[in-house]
DNA sequence: TATTATAGCGAACGAACGGTCGCATGTCAA
DNA sequence: TTGACATGCGACCGTTCGTTCGCTATAATA
């Protein structure tokens, strides 16, 4: 039971850090929200800080153990139709999962005050699925699905915009059916484009 | 002298706002930025709620003149080099008007608490651009500078990357210079697939 | 000159903050 | 049973927060 204390207190640090900013949240109602004193929290941490930099160091190793290492690729699709479906599969679920919204909120509203969350968030804004792509489509390119182009032009083409409108959904979550929708247009849109060995000139 | 006083006020929040988010900001530094006393700030605002919401009004008056309204559109290329042009100007602008980046900065940190906050970084990060591009990309294709295609879609495709290298620059501004050329790479790209009649099907 | 409004100041207020302290409890090994 | 350790608690500390207050100086109005 005590084991797990840790990682609950980082799970509602998480919960408030990326609803009212590491500033605007304080110990009292974190240590509330687990049903615990103000006082216990000092336990497990030493200050604040700690708090924000475990959290911190947690949230970068699960975007390592879970998005960092190239044996977590997806399988090269083998049709532009399967391109979109590995697409929408994976949008949903970054859109979706509770602890990566979260983690994207904090990295939006922190990214500017600590070195660290700078770094990481322009890893999951930015470089993160694009490198990712860029291997994708590399392999789609020796498929001949995609016409044959800088796999990293492309693969940057295709994923700021969807990371636009992940944004979106962060931001105004009412929107998330239309945003989904969005992005599978544009997946099509891309592949209508960019697509098979046809458009080549 | 005293007239200004609020424009001045106004500026030093958006300064620090933009810094350490509207939670960790206090009024003393703010006054103490101004050569102020802290007291003396009440004389022009009831409360630092206040200051927001004047600040908030201020920034979406600025958007409105700036960016609202059709008549502000630039006037469409005569050719994909001046596309080019047009877009690294207006990306310059956007990306070293000081105002300009600390309102996107603010609008980052504030959007998930404040409604008005969240409208307007809709409005900058996404709709804002693209609307405009679509116009642009319409005007293009009756000049048969473009590929005949939804410009709606075409102008999300085109802005979308360019605002997540804008954010780049916020976040990280030791990478400007490099951003902007991929930028300009990008603008160059997009046309090689996009442009001219000589593309079309 | 007397009056009024405006804008500044330092001192001080109560509330809320991050953090500490001493005490109580439960567990487990010796 | 004892002692050691981990964990939780409420009371409390000093600081900082947003805000208020009373005073002064200036400048315009009558």
């Amino acid at each position: 039971m005590a084991k797990g204390t840790k990682e609950r207190i980082l799970e509602a640090a998480l919960d408030m850090f990326s609803q009212y900013g590491f500033a605007g949240t304080n110990i009292r109602e974190l240590a509330g929200s687990l049903g615990m004193g103000k006082s216990s929290m000092y336990r497990h941490f030493e200050s604040k800080e700690e708090i924000w930099n475990a959290l911190l160091d947690e949230l970068i190793a699960y975007y390592e153990a879970r998005f960092g290492s190239p044996e977590h690729l997806p399988p090269v699709p083998d049709s532009p139709e399967e391109l979109v479906t590995m697409t929408m599969r994976m949008v949903n679920l970054t859109a979706r999962d509770e602890k990566i919204v979260k983690t994207r909120k904090l990295l939006s509203i922190e990214q500017f005050r600590d070195d660290r969350a700078r770094a990481l968030a322009t890893k999951h804004f930015l470089t993160g699925l694009t490198e990712m792509f860029a291997r994708l489509f590399a392999g789609m390119m020796d498929k001949g699905l995609l016409r044959r182009d800088d796999p990293a032009m492309l693969a940057f083409a295709y994923t700021a915009p969807i990371s636009a409108l992940i944004h979106l959904c962060d931001r105004e979550p009412k929107k998330t059916e239309d945003a989904m929708a969005r992005v599978e247009a544009f997946s099509r849109h891309f592949i209508k484009i960019y697509g098979g060995k046809s458009n080549e000139q």
